[in-house]
DNA sequence: AACTGAAACAGTAACAATTACTATTATTAT
DNA sequence: ATAATAATAGTAATTGTTACTGTTTCAGTT
């Protein structure tokens, strides 16, 4: 039985993803960190995010670009990811209900959860784009 | 501007894919071609896989367990990844065709596509649980 | 306030999935 | 057949992530 023990390391990562409204990979986090503490290492990160993500405070986003993002909301909402410059955005919008349900009928598997990412390209790259 | 030629090896591939139902890894791809093309290289797996991406013949999945799955089915279709066992099955559900709209009118995005994965147990690993 | 056992750390090495490089082979147009 | 070049096999390099190791920090107990 391993106690939790606290760490500044591990709140200080915690409240920077609080802070802010994008959802960073962990090397976004680490660079982002190392202002307030110059030497923590690239691996304190990974592992403290992994933690928080087993203690159910922050997810673990694959939005498809290869790396893991990370973001301090848990409650179940969906994402639009850019895809000329990789922007991950929350949507305002009322999770799907019933799909779980609707899917769970089309096989025969016990279905809990879902994800659902947008793509296509965000209000700054169109303006950009046509200019 | 390049123009494309023939090879066996992407043939085969792509055949290998077709033939399918699960939705493999380049490394599962890797291995099974392996019996018809004894020194296949792995690169050129991964190199021809990308490109018939490219072209539009075949689409890669992000299910969430880091490595990239290939899937030859290019019609939208979502898809369940079991939590237990790894295994990903197309879901035989017709595409929301709303949502898209929805989720564009909540942010200043133009979406064009959207995916989803539900996650939960298998019917194989509920059995083989409750053993 | 010092003592102790364990969790967390920094730093580094190892790892797995993927991509890039290079010299050779295979394909297509001439 | 010949030439131009795409594709290959084999290998090395890169990237994102995890594991290891000796040291430091935390929290509970005297």
């Amino acid at each position: 039985m391993k106690t939790l023990k606290y760490s500044r390391q591990r709140e200080s990562i915690k409240a920077c993803l609080m802070a802010r409204c994008d959802h960073p990979t962990a090397d976004t986090i680490y660079t982002s960190i190392r202002e307030e503490f110059p030497n923590i290492s690239l691996g304190t990160v990974y592992r403290n995010l992994n933690l928080l993500v087993e203690l159910g405070e922050i997810q673990k986003l694959n939005c498809g670009d290869g790396k893991d993002h990370f973001d301090a909301d848990t409650s179940p909402h969906y994402h639009f990811v850019c895809k000329h410059c990789g922007a991950v955005v929350d949507i305002p919008m009322s999770p799907l209900s019933e799909v779980d349900r609707e899917a769970e009928g089309c096989i025969g598997a016990q279905i809990d959860s879902h994800t659902i990412y947008f793509y296509g390209i965000c209000q700054d790259c169109r303006h950009h784009e046509a200019h």
